[in-house]
DNA sequence: TTGTACGCGTTATCAA
DNA sequence: TTGATAACGCGTACAA
């Protein structure tokens, strides 16, 4: 059992609000005794009690962040962003992850809520729009990353990230674009696919739902979809994938079939992490603004927290980056 | 403000101790009531302040973890384990970084006290032994990861691990092998470090103080360290970097550069992330059982929670893979 | 300047 | 089977 404010005063030969008063600087007391019974807590290893804090202040200036894969580093960035914030304004940051299960997301949500943190931030969520519905957003705000349809959310605009890598591609002369989805279908999952097929359509280029494989966001998921897409009658000659974890397994998969990449195949990633500069052949990719989007997130949130209401989702512009796994197609 | 037990019995007309036997199902209690206290709870949306209940149970059924940098993924495979353990053992998990600076260490895990958390588990501490002296170290049990000189500890067996690296390049032919250290000396780098000379040594190999500089556990850091090694008069023939992240700067910065891994120059990782068998060359790098790592480390901490006292640090064997990166020296 | 009394939401003990 | 009461650690009116 640790030590009290109660201990403190005992040994003061004071109040606990005496002690109280001394430990948080208030005015009313001598600065005598504040001096003393500041020692005395220091000496004695004091440490007070968030919880009992909480309990009466009915606020506990800690945020939570709840994350899709802590084994996407993608969010890493995000986190770094919405921490440098939150401790900035004098908020903790706790994070846990829910792996895109729904049930792990729901699960995570309601131990917030039962902590009574001051808000949350979410990124990735695979609720989606069932999100409005959750019974305690008004008490303990929250805002969403990567959910554009969400009022407080903050998103890269994947629209258009897909857009630019689609007719990057074109431009080179490709026609057989394969797109390798995320299995699950959460809202920035589907806008990609969604603009891949509307910037195919646009050039003229009929859809091919054979080019649609599906994978998850970690290596594997890229090897298991070259596999498929290898498999069809007409090979693609480019793959744009749904982010550079994935594109990283593609590629791995294709070269250890001494597939050439970008010379037999083209390969685009999405995220701009830093293995896609580092990895070779370096990635084509769609840059998003991670740590940006973390500061972002963590700003609206503290506005909702204290009150604030003109309050409108935010769309981050993304931005092609091409390097070296993209080239012409092989003349047939 | 939220709805409490209170709210419930003055709708359900009982005392609000009635309502905690209903929601918590305590025997004293009639079936009837019971069923229609909880529905009635449903209906209202109650759910039950944890705040409030730690505060009187004295206990929090909660365990933190402090990681050095979220950043590096080796970490996200050992916070897996922890939280599967955990989860199935009825303890939430939160996470926080304190990015290898000792004052925010030391402030997170204020933090994690102040909280009264049941536990807390850190890996890849900067303060290493002063952290016996943590004051709060026996109101709130810590396991530490990689720290193997701490009695409540698991950690890889890095000694070994440095050890079959050197080995195996002295057994190709090496003789000028580089160190790309950790600019932080916490225990596991200095353990690397120290093994590597003794191991050089062995086999009758000067240590050379200018092969072995500084890099952190990010790219950039492996960035960094190939231009300091290859200014110097006679460059290595083999890279052994502290983690596979600064592998990977390092391939990358001397592929830039037009020199061949492995022909003109060898590499070696550690810690056998994903990454170091994606990318290309695949990584040789010492294999570390992260997601053991977290699984035992979380068994521990439940453990000592429970006042278990026949504890003893677990060391786990590592386990060199030789993969694409290395080959014998080009001859002279 | 200091002390007393109360309440935050919950559980546990005792009495009814 | 149920209700009243106290307690967890702290902050804050209000009284002294």
């Amino acid at each position: 059992m640790s030590i009290s404010i109660k201990d403190i005063a005992k040994r003061a030969n004071v109040s606990p609000s005496t002690v109280s008063r001394a430990l948080n600087n208030r005015p009313r007391i001598s600065d005598e005794t504040k001096k003393q019974i500041q020692a005395l807590a220091k000496e004695m290893g004091y440490v007070p009690s968030a919880i009992a804090r909480n309990l009466v202040g009915q606020r506990s200036a800690t945020i939570g962040i709840a994350i899709a894969d802590f084994l996407n580093p993608f969010y890493s960035d995000i986190i770094a962003g919405i921490e440098d914030i939150a401790i900035a304004n004098n908020y903790y940051v706790f994070v846990s992850s829910f792996y895109r299960d729904k049930q792990r997301e729901l699960a995570l949500l309601n131990t917030f809520y039962e902590r009574r943190l001051a808000g949350i931030i979410v990124a990735g969520s695979v609720m989606d729009d069932e999100y409005l519905s959750f019974p305690h957003i008004d008490a303990m705000p929250a805002v969403l990353i990567n959910c554009p349809s969400h009022p407080f959310s903050v998103s890269a605009d994947k629209v258009l990230g897909a857009r630019l890598v689609v007719e990057h591609l074109i431009e080179l002369g490709h026609r057989r674009i394969a797109h390798v989805r995320h299995a699950h279908n959460y809202e920035t999952a589907q806008l990609r696919l969604t603009s891949y097929k509307d910037t195919l359509s646009q050039h003229g280029i009929t859809v091919d739902d054979r080019y649609i494989v599906a994978g998850d966001e970690r290596f594997t998921g890229g090897v298991r979809a070259v596999d498929q897409l290898l498999a069809l009658p007409e090979q693609p000659t480019a793959i744009f994938c749904f982010n550079d974890m994935t594109a990283v397994g593609v590629i791995n998969a294709l070269l250890k079939k001494g597939i050439d990449v970008p010379q037999d195949i083209s390969v685009v990633g999405f995220d701009g992490l830093d293995i896609a500069s580092f990895y070779h052949p370096a990635l084509t990719t769609v840059q998003q603004p991670t740590y940006q989007i973390g500061c972002e997130s963590a700003k609206m949130l503290l506005g909702l927290i204290e009150g604030k209401k003109n309050i409108k989702a935010r769309i981050i512009e993304s931005q092609l980056i091409v390097r070296e796994s993209t080239a012409p197609p092989r003349a047939e």
